[in-house]
DNA sequence: CGCGGTATTGAGACGTATCAAAGGAAGTGG
DNA sequence: CCACTTCCTTTGATACGTCTCAATACCGCG
């Protein structure tokens, strides 16, 4: 239960075309024939706040979602209240795909910012898939890159050790909103606490290791979150092989 | 590098109209056109021994598959050569499909026990977009499933105890082999050091965690691998909420 | 017979969790 | 404007979980 409203407006506001997602280079040019079926498959916006749910665990009724601007993250939870966050949702991410496919969700998305959302019919799916398979083949590509930043994921949780994995996040998250055309140092919208809860580690051991990296000067914590000072530095430090710069669709 | 040697065999075997596997109630019914189609999809099978290296991190001639017998795991490993095992691939399971729509593979994948694999060609599965939706839905679907699961798991290497994390790993397989219509005590297919790499723990402690599983009954460790004598401890000592139990594609 | 793979056990070191407390910044209501 | 709360970061001390090192034992196999 959030203490913040949920869902505010709903009209379509912003033509598929004129996306201005649309136009960054980390996004594949679609045939004018793929966007007029999304744009019909778009069936509005939604508009949710900072630290309100946008999907919960055990719903089946979820839309489908494509992030137009702001950040999420998908977590699990165990019934006595440990948290894990699975993954982040930027820009151009697909949220709900799991819900619709599989009846009913089993994590929950939560909102880091005020978040611009693009809502999808479910029913709509299968259209999709009967009359553009080339979208249909999309999905499936999203669904896929989900499934790598997971195992990259699942990795460092399991195996880097807690510094390795904390430079690790950060770096992903750097590069991952860098490629979607940012400019200058990049402040990550996230709390100490999220870092602890994506690294499966406690809050309090967390902060030791992010101060040390702060130390170093790779990174800095201020009131909007974390700015990313030395990316190259974090990549180096994590052990990590950095993410495939590939064009990727926008649904 | 593996000893074994990897392929044997390439020739068209089982029709998949009289697939065994098809039979079992976990998979959905496929239309006549369909099965068609998936059998003209169907290249060959490809037999490879226990402990050989079926897809390699860093290949991008990848090839798709499904399993059709036998066990199999995928994994990362970070320079240094520590290994992290990202998921288990059982009877049913899709093999390859991040190789095929991403370019370039991730994660290795090497046989538990002998595996049968059924071979698709990489380039058909545009065709099968084109031509069969509800088929392409069903790739979506697969690897939908395969990220919850991985989902699961990063909740369970990230925020479970040792104990926990072992009875959950050895329950779902558990599971997921006994959805495959099996009867009787299941012997999962995996040493000491699989179940390690799997939850993010070394050997000795990982071997010490098993012991007190063993000493209570739950399981057993015998030349074959791990007897599973009482699932539903497992499952209650994990504090897992178990597995929807859904007709799901076989492709 | 020796060998490699596997399971087991003990001891000590190290990393991480937990408990406790403090301070800064932002927001709220008086 | 100030007191007050709440959220977030920070730090220290101690307990606990897990790792590493080391050694043993068992087994099937060449």
């Amino acid at each position: 239960m959030s203490t913040s409203s949920k869902a505010t407006g709903s009209g379509q506001k912003v033509e598929c075309a004129s996306c201005p997602l649309r136009k960054l280079d980390a996004f594949r040019p679609f045939e004018p024939q793929e966007l007029e079926f999304v744009s019909s498959f778009k069936r509005g916006e939604l508009m949710v706040d900072r630290a309100a749910t946008v999907l919960v665990e055990g719903s089946n009724s979820a839309h489908l979602y494509t992030v137009l601007s702001g950040w999420g993250f998908r977590y699990k939870m165990l019934d006595d209240g440990r948290r894990q966050i699975l993954n982040y949702a930027l820009p151009g991410d697909l949220i709900g795909l799991q819900g619709v496919l599989m009846g009913e969700l089993e994590h929950s998305v939560e909102a880091l910012t005020p978040m611009r959302l693009c809502v999808f019919e479910r029913n709509k799916l299968m259209t999709l898939y009967a009359n553009h398979a080339g979208l249909a083949y999309d999905v499936t590509w999203l669904a896929s890159r989900e499934e790598q930043l997971l195992d990259e994921n699942l990795l460092s949780i399991g195996r880097r050790s807690a510094a390795e994995r904390a430079a690790y996040l950060l770096a992903s998250l750097h590069v991952r909103w860098k490629a979607l055309g940012g400019s200058g140092t990049v402040t990550l919208p996230i709390r100490q606490h999220h870092v602890a809860d994506t690294l499966g580690l406690s809050l309090v051991h967390t902060n030791k290791t992010l101060r040390k990296l702060a130390s170093a000067g790779l990174i800095e914590w201020v009131e909007a979150g974390c700015r990313v000072l030395d990316a190259q530095a974090l990549i180096a430090k994590s052990g990590w092989n950095g993410l495939a710069r590939v064009g990727r669709p926008l649904i």
